[in-house]
Order: C-alpha cells, then sequence, then structure tokens
DNA sequence: AGGAAAATGAAATTCATTTTCAATTAGTTC
DNA sequence: GAACTAATTGAAAATGAATTTCATTTTCCT
C-alpha cells in the first residue's frame, strides 16, 4: 500500500478515537479506496467501484465515510456545474481550484498565488473577512476546442 | 413602471415573437416582478412575493419564467453554497461576481477586470479556452465579522 | 370567429442526498 | 475471553428542489 495512502488513513484512525468513534473494516477499506484513487469522485462512482469487490458495503456507508473524511480535514467536497457534490482528498495546506471542460468534462487542478492575493484584496475593500472562495474557469480543453485557431 | 423593466419587458416580447412563443398575461407579470425587485432569489422566493397579488400564478409557471428569462439572456441563474438555484437580472454585457457572507446571507457583487484577465491567462496557460467562470468569495461582512481588529 | 399550437397549473415524477431503524460490530471493562 | 455499551451498518424510507406530465385554457394567426 502507498506510503501517502497508509498515512492518512492512520490520520484518519487518530480522528475517529479522539472522537470516540470507531475504525471499521468497512472505513478503513472506503478511506483506502478513495484516497488511492484520488479523483473528483461523487459517492456514488466510489461505491460503484468499491461494491466491484465488496459487494457487502453499502452505498450509504461509503457515503457516510466520505462525509467522515471531509469532516476530518482529509477531503473536500466539490460541486461543480453538474450540481453533483464530488469529493477528492486533501492534505490540510493544500488549495487548489479547477478548469472545467464543457465538452469532455475533464477537470484541471491550479494553483495561482496571484489570484489568492488579488481575492483578498478585493475582499477588503468590501469589509468582507475571506474564509474560503471558488473560483473554476469553465471552457474547453486542448483536446476539445475547435481545432482552428 | 420603471423605464428599464419595460424596456427588458419588451425585449422579451421579442424574444418571444421571435421564437415563436406567446406572450402572456402570467410572463407579464412574472417578468415585471422579478425585473423591478432585481435581487438573487429563487424560483421559489418568487413565487411566495407574486403570489400575495396573484393567486391565480402558479409556481410551475414562475419556474418555467425564469427559465425563459435565462434563456433570453435577461437573466442568470446563480448557484451558491446553499445549493439552490438562484435568479438575477442580467443585461447582455455586464458579469460580475459575489462576496457571500457566511452569518447574514448577504450577497455583495463585484467587478474585477484584473482577476477577469488574471482567469484568462491561467486557462491559456492549460491550453483552456474560458467560456464562462464562477467566482465566490465566502467570508464575513463588515457588519458581521467580529469588531475586534 | 375558428383552429392550431403554445401555455398554464396542479399533480406526479425524478433524483441526489439525507434520515430512520433494527440488526450487527467495535472497543472497553471485568 | 465474555459481557456490556455505544457506535456502525445497510436496506429502505424520507426529503426536497428541480423537472415533467397532462388535461384544460389561452394566445395568435387567418
Ligand atoms: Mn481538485
Ligand atoms: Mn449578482
Ligand atoms: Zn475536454
Ligand atoms: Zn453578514
Amino acid at each position: 500500500m502507498d506510503r501517502q495512502v497508509s498515512e492518512k488513513k492512520e490520520q484518519l484512525r487518530a480522528f475517529l478515537k479522539e472522537r470516540g468513534f470507531k475504525s471499521t473494516r468497512q472505513r478503513d477499506i472506503i478511506a483506502g479506496q478513495f484516497l488511492r484513487c484520488g479523483e473528483h469522485l461523487t459517492a456514488e462512482e466510489l461505491y460503484k467501484q468499491i461494491s466491484r469487490t465488496h459487494r457487502e458495503i453499502g452505498f450509504t456507508t461509503v457515503y457516510r465515510t466520505l462525509k467522515l473524511l471531509s469532516k476530518s480535514g482529509l477531503a473536500t467536497e466539490r460541486v461543480f456545474a453538474d450540481n453533483l457534490t464530488r469529493y477528492e482528498p486533501l492534505s490540510s495546506e493544500d488549495h487548489h481550484d479547477h478548469l472545467i471542460c464543457l465538452r469532455c468534462g475533464s477537470i484541471t487542478e491550479f494553483e495561482n498565488p496571484k489570484m489568492e492575493k488579488l481575492q483578498k484584496r478585493i475582499a477588503e475593500e468590501f469589509g468582507f473577512n475571506t474564509v474560503t472562495h471558488k473560483m473554476e474557469l469553465y471552457g474547453y480543453c486542448r483536446m476539445c476546442r475547435k481545432p482552428d485557431k
């Protein structure tokens, strides 16, 4: 098993213990699969992946485990234009935004300090104290954009 | 009636005629109320407003008229963190983004050319052809932020 | 006025998300 | 390891916003 993954699974265990929750076989399997695949998955999608090898694990548990991972800081929820709740692994520090292709649905991540600073500056202008933000660029990716120009 | 509003209602009528759709009493009332109040309303909210004075107009028609206004370019749909679809009047050119207060829910609009340029630049870096974007800053407004510092 | 096509509104449907609940399991204590 | 308690599980039901259906009504042509 991946170093990164097992480290994060350990973090989850710590979080559970601290809160008086229990570590279970299901949570372990779900977290493992989720952390390993690392995409922007819906609960449904992850459930389908997992149930290929673990038919006994129910959708509800996958759903709840993703919520749990979010609360523990190991995952974040994302809702893009299709209005489905997606989850992605997240380490506590890193932040990124997304470019989303309107044709193929591919999701590209980016990080831009200038953008972050500019956001902060704009918020301050209005006396706002920014906590989070949402920044998504929708368009056509290299593969999907018209070949001309 | 407001100059702005009647001008936009005229635009709607033109749009309907062009597409072979019909101008109706209901559409007129709904569009009028929507354009006049000019906020970020859900279909439900607008319906409640309208049904105070027009109990005969159904929710479905309000919902459909808002969709129609969006298609005609006179309104845009917005989905903020609460995941409800909201509508706001929009003239074809203007674009703006939003600051949303996590405590009182107030929505402040802003426009920032630097931000727009930066977005375009980032997208280009990845070979993306940007069509739209979503940019929302969540935090605490002047009224709601902690009085200290 | 007459007729065709679109609009209306109540009710039903959809669909992701969330909750419920009875049965099972984990973790603690003896 | 057995007993106990509280949390977890998973199937099924509930929720709720968004959307569709359909019988009836209205608009817009001629
Ligand atoms: Mn991401
Ligand atoms: Mn706005
Ligand atoms: Zn693409
Ligand atoms: Zn506020």
